[in-house]
DNA sequence: TTGGAAAGTCAACATGGCTGACATAAAATG
DNA sequence: CATTTTATGTCAGCCATGTTGACTTTCCAA
């Protein structure tokens, strides 16, 4: 722990909330990110698919079924735009997009084998640099870096975040 | 089924590590980098500025005099990409790049007050997030917040973070 | 039956990555 | 001194992915 940011008895030292503190934190994300996407990209390059491509499948894999307007609002982009990226994603075999049941105008949308094992193979590579960081920091760490990502996003998508199932995988 | 590894062998609980923990961390940094770059682009949308140029700016800011060189190895683009960023900023009187005392081929960049004006504004706006992140966190989150992306990141990414000027803690 | 929602599509445009090629000035090296 | 290398800038073009606006089809629901 970083000592002097902890010491914080009554008195309330609040070191922690410098902006010379903040900015580092604002450093870390940066830095963070940029190595977090890194590793996707890098698989992605022997496709021809992109990043968008990546954050597509990734949702779907985890919500199996969702609409294309979850999708949309759960990725905070246009329907044209996603509809780009979904269309090839569906011509390659990779994502089916079935009528749905109570609302034929919706469409669920689902991972076929194919699109599985892409999803596989990035988040495998997604996660080895996620597991690595997190054996580093140790448990502790892990639960603080998560309680300040939620803190730091805007409610309505921590709802998003938070609604995921927990058990699955 | 994550239930295999959250064997708890040797004592050691490695539940943080399953892969469903992981997942929730990747979407965590999702979710969070995205608030954290919406107030600036927000803000950006009233000028005539980008993403990158903010990403410019702060990093002159943060290093005053700095050379194109090393900004290019932080933001992690090419000269080009750069270039087209910083030839705008120059022009519009935000960054002012001095032909280098030493080596005359370099140019140290600072920003002129203008641009110190507009990176205070860019950087207000994503300290509050931040600001607002640690405090509903705490101290103790925050240290395990930094700890984590630290480890995430790129050893020689790492570096450019770690060379900070950090006077706090 | 009609209005509105879900989805798809076309067109045009902006941003910001990229590569490749080339120019200039200055430092470094033989 | 001559040559090579380095730091920077620039032009041209390509690509991925975001945007807005307009329009269509299908279908649910009031």
């Amino acid at each position: 722990m970083v000592a002097s940011s902890t010491g914080t008895h009554g008195g309330e030292s609040l070191l922690f909330l410098t902006d010379e503190q903040l900015r580092k934190g604002i450093e870390a994300m940066f830095f963070a990110y940029r190595a977090f996407t890194s590793d996707p990209d890098r698989i992605l390059e022997n496709y021809e698919y992109g990043r968008a491509h990546h954050r597509a499948i990734h949702f779907i894999n985890r919500q199996p079924g969702l609409t294309v307007n979850t999708l949309l609002t759960m990725l905070g982009v246009t329907k044209q735009s996603l509809n780009r990226v979904l269309r090839t994603l569906v011509e390659d075999g990779l994502v089916e997009a079935r009528i749905g049941r109570r609302d034929k105008r919706e469409r669920n949308l689902f991972l076929t084998a194919k699109g599985a094992e892409l999803e596989r193979e990035l988040s495998d590579a997604q996660r080895a640099r996620m597991r690595a960081a997190y054996r580093a920091a140790g448990p502790a760490a892990v639960a603080g870096f998560r309680q300040v990502l939620e803190a730091m996003m805007d409610p309505d998508l921590r709802h998003h975040y938070q609604s995921m199932r927990d058990t699955a995988s």
